[in-house]
RNA sequence: GCACCCGUAGCUCAAUUGGAUAGAGCGUCUGACUACGAAUCAGAAGGUUAGGGGUUCGAGUCCCUUCGGGUGUACCA
């Protein structure tokens, strides 16, 4: 059990006992640690509930109040209930978080399967930057969850199947040069997609012939098939090797054209139960009016008047549309994974899309937790979003390969020592790290304008910060000559910087599954700052080898303790710790 | 037109979802290395939270309104 969570079940007995009935007894972590550990503001929301003096019911709830062994608390301000954790509660949890391989995180997940739907990059295109949010807060999304005890499925929908193949089938007809497709092959795919997108500007004739390259694939003309399949391997090599590099898993690439036999018997079927109607020679799902005009994601308010916005199941040239892919996707996930709770990591633009998905999977009876996970877009210098199809955005890869040659750069300067292949991993470990970082430690839905220096800095609040005090820690075990065990050692907790310490390490586990509250792995990325700061405190104030026992054991166990927390923590953003940097 | 996201220190971002005197990093300024690793630490300066009004014990957060930026709005994904 977290201290949060003792306070909260002695702070209910208290609240039973003084009002007579079970109420509400929520605590939270102290806004200011001057005002002690932890905090309670019950009394004030039930004084305003039975219209009593607040802090006159505060310390009624205090005389009722047993804390032994644990806090002390007090009442503050307008009424607030401030507990201080006792130095020696302190001492005994951090004792037991030694013992506990889950460093405190409760299992909240248990028996629930979620399927996080992230990356989901178009084949035959090269990822940019604006890849990169969905890729790596989908998959902190999925450690995180995976820890709290979820089965949790990470589901890479790439986009194999879309109106980009016309493009691309007429382009590989008519320009392919066998030879580039030969020597790298993703380059080539791109040069021809772009080259006939760049037909296309001066011959709109052009369009038709390539959707007619649509439609016959679509139909399944072996030729066609058969070029599809190519690119789609070719490309799928090019996104493991990025996914290699940024450690990012998948336990299905089940891509939009996995989905395709089972879209015309869906079509039929929204048809049969009246949920989908022609229009225009299109099926469309149009509002069944059950909500109110401004809530409703089938209307909108146009031009002086509220009209239909419908979303397309299938074209009027016959062919099919993301949302039918998204809806038989669904299905795939309810029925064959029996998923609770579906995840879908992708960007605030899409937010209709989903409002309609959802409202339509929900009147075709698929009842689950669907969520919209949506981020800010990443700008273009001139603060407009980064589109897809303009082709000049920089390339993920080379991010990731600037922020390695930085780090390598960094390494050369402060560790001259670390040389070959050893520096090579490191600045490797380092330079993805910080782009990691920057990525998960802010909200995720802030826009922002994509810059190198912020996306690939080393100094300050990031990720070579957490991994150096890490660094520092292994140092410390390094010059220990003998063995140590840290579940043996007594903890005694004296001075302010290792309580405080202990402090940040108990709330590991209060903090971790507020995380999935909102989806914000920006908690995490906040709180493990807070660890390490609090660690390089404790490290400058606190002499670990040179202390005599029983003090030298106890830091040392503190040590421990700390490098395991700050690894699982870097671990669950996805963020690689070295041993030496 | 309408909807959604957003506006916080010079810059980049936080703020435990309605809590106490709004916090970090970068940059600026002062200090600390013959070291348990200075990619660090201790400290200083920097704010009318875009403007105005409201709700209440209490608002960066909720409501109304004005301004500014971004995005979406029937056959792309």
């Amino acid at each position: 059990m977290t201290l949060l969570q003792e306070l909260e079940s002695r702070l209910a007995a208290a609240l039973t006992a003084t009002l007579g009935e079970p109420s509400s007894a929520a605590v939270t972590p102290a806004a200011d640690l001057r005002f002690g550990d932890y905090q309670s503001n019950a009394a004030m929301v039930l004084a305003k509930q039975r219209k009593t003096n607040p802090r006159a019911l505060a310390q009624e709830i205090i005389d009722h109040l047993d804390l032994s062994g644990l806090a002390t608390a007090d009442i503050a301000g307008p009424g607030f209930i401030n507990f201080r954790i006792l130095p020696t509660a302190y001492a005994a949890h951090t004792a037991a978080l030694i013992r506990d391989p889950r460093l405190g995180v409760p299992a909240t997940g248990t028996g629930q399967t979620v399927v996080v739907d992230f990356s989901a990059p178009n084949v035959a295109k090269p990822m940019h930057v604006g890849h990169i949010r969905s890729t790596i807060i989908g998959d902190s999304l999925a450690r995180i969850a995976r820890f709290l005890g979820f089965h949790v499925i990470a589901d890479n929908h790439i986009g194999d199947w879309g109106t980009q193949f016309g493009m691309i089938l007429h382009g590989w007809k008519t320009q392919l040069e066998p030879a580039a497709l030969d020597a790298d092959p993703i380059q080539e795919l791109v040069r021809i997609y772009r080259a006939v997108n760049a037909e296309i500007k001066n011959d709109a004739s052009l369009l038709e012939t390539c959707k007619a390259e649509l439609v016959r694939l679509q139909a399944g003309d072996p030729e066609n098939l058969a070029i599809w399949q190519q690119c789609i391997d070719v490309s799928k090599r090019g996104l493991q090797k990025i996914y290699d590099r940024l450690d990012v898993k998948f336990d299905h690439w089940l891509g939009e054209s996995h989905y395709n036999e089972r879209l015309p018997g869906l079509v039929e079927e929204f048809l049969q139960k009246g949920i989908a109607k022609e229009s225009n020679g299109a099926i469309c799902i149009f509002s069944d009016d059950s909500k109110p005009l401004e809530e409703d994601p089938f209307k909108v308010h146009k031009e002086g008047g509220w009209t239909d916005n419908p979303a397309i199941i299938r074209k009027a040239d016959g062919g099919f549309l993301y949302a039918t892919t998204d809806l038989a996707t669904l299905q795939f996930r309810m029925d064959e994974w029996k998923a609770d709770q579906i995840w879908y990591v992708v960007g605030v633009p899409q937010q209709l899309h989903f409002r309609q998905l959802f409202d339509a999977a929900a009147r075709w009876g698929k009842t689950g937790d669907f969520r919209h996970i949506a981020f800010g877009s990443i700008l273009g210098d001139d603060r407009r979003l980064m589109k897809t199809r303009s082709g000049d955005n920089v390339g993920l890869i080379e991010v990731l390969e600037e922020a390695v040659e930085r780090a390598a750069k960094a390494i050369a300067e402060k560790n001259p020592d670390l040389q070959g292949e050893e520096a090579a991993q490191i600045a490797e470990i380092v330079g993805i790290g910080a782009v990691k970082f920057a990525e998960l430690s802010q909200g995720r839905l802030t826009d922002y304008v994509f810059s190198w220096d912020r996306m690939l800095a080393l100094q300050g609040d990031t990720a070579p910060y957490l991994q150096y005090s890490h660094v520092r820690i292994r140092s410390i075990f390094r010059k220990l000559e003998g063995p140590f065990d840290p579940t043996t050692a007594e903890i005694h907790l004296n001075e302010d910087a290792e309580i405080h310490l202990a402090r940040l390490l108990a709330r590991f586990g209060e903090v971790l599954p507020t995380i999935l509250d909102d989806f914000r792995p920006n908690l995490l990325a906040n709180y493990v700052l807070e660890l390490a700061r609090a660690f390089h405190s404790y490290f400058e104030a606190c002499p670990v080898l040179k202390a005599e026992e029983p003090i030298r054991s106890s830091r040392l166990a503190l040590c421990d303790l700390t490098s395991r927390t700050l690894k699982q923590g870097l671990e669950l953003l996805g963020i690689q710790v070295p041993e030496r940097m």
